[in-house]
DNA sequence: AAATTAGACTAACAAACGTTAGTTTTGTGA
DNA sequence: TCACAAAACTAACGTTTGTTAGTCTAATTT
């Protein structure tokens, strides 16, 4: 557990910023505001506003993508992984909560590379978890459904997690992992 | 039917760049440039930058809230309320799929009494449906799971809907609405 | 034909933006 | 105590921002 540096503690500041505003709305003088210095002194320790998305957004993007790839190399069923990747979604969640904003809401302001390494990570993402749901329907494992409704509803519910998770008192994570998985696999009814 | 004012064309052309960048990205030449004038024209329609953001926000949360009025008061059971509330989310998302992005993520730039006014029909909105859901769970209608778990999830899919909408191909709508009851009440397993 | 109006234009404004340059302060190790 | 590096500062830059004022043009109404 390595200690927080300083460029550490300006994402940190700039992540609850844009959870709140968003990315283009917030300034830099909002964000040294924040950590008590003037806008200049930020330059000390980043290159400028967008090294703070970009160190955000791909950080957890690569979050994701590891955590997806040791769904897709184990030799579990397509149930079970479903299940893994709600917990892995759940999990990133409770660690990064803030982060999340900017990556659901803000990844189009990245640039050039860092643009297409995204949006590259994010369809290769989709790609995977759809492959898994149709698996999950061939061999038996889920309802016979068009796999995109699954998918969909699914993902949309665990991408917006974070904006819940706060609001709600910080709820127990074994607890809200039990519940999730129950609501999205088996419903309501 | 009445014909589209030049300031219903702005609100619309604003919508999209909206949509694509957030309120807070795009400039009053942004959309001038969507409507192949200058920035300086837009003020023989509009008040200013501000009133785009307040019709689009303010209209739409309206329009949720006169369905959701109209739901309460059916004397229908609290199941078939819930599936009434996914169909009016489906309708709006398919005849407003464009404004949604600044509802769902540029609401918090509205001002004043704007603002306050926002806040307050979202928070009702949410408080009915889980008074809807409480007395599903009550009466049998839905299993007795966290009330809070089951709103956050039917309606974190249901605000997400319009990003999906438009990218697969604007699916037909009944069967849309079929496929989101099933998945979203029974399940996928 | 004259008058009115809707809707575009140019030019400019003050404020806020991200960023740079150069300087001063602060804390650490020799 | 001195030297050095880290990290703050002030001042300013060129752009972009939303918006206003005043003007011109083309269509419609009288």
């Amino acid at each position: 557990m390595k200690t927080a540096t300083r460029k550490d503690e300006i994402i940190a500041a700039a992540s609850s910023l844009f959870k709140e505003k968003g990315y283009s709305a917030v300034s830099m003088r909002d964000i040294a505001q924040e950590m008590g210095i003037k806008a200049a002194s930020l330059y000390n320790h980043i290159s400028g506003k967008q090294e703070i998305l970009s160190t955000l957004v791909l950080f957890l993007a690569k979050e994701f993508t590891r955590g997806m790839h040791s769904v897709m190399i184990s030799e579990r069923s397509p149930l079970d992984k479903i299940r893994d990747i709600i917990e892995l979604h759940i999990d990133i969640t409770v660690n990064h909560s803030e982060a999340l904003a900017a990556l659901n809401n803000d990844w189009m302001h990245l640039e050039d590379q860092d643009l297409s390494d995204f949006v590259k990570m994010r369809e290769d993402y989709e790609e995977n978890f759809r492959t898994i749901v149709k698996e999950g329907i061939k061999a038996g494992d889920l309802k016979p459904r068009h796999p995109e409704v699954i998918l969909f509803s699914i993902l949309s519910t665990l991408r917006t997690l974070y904006l819940w998770y706060q609001k709600r008192g910080k709820l127990d994570v074994n607890i809200l992992k039990k519940d999730m998985v129950a609501v999205l696999l088996k419903g309501i009814v």
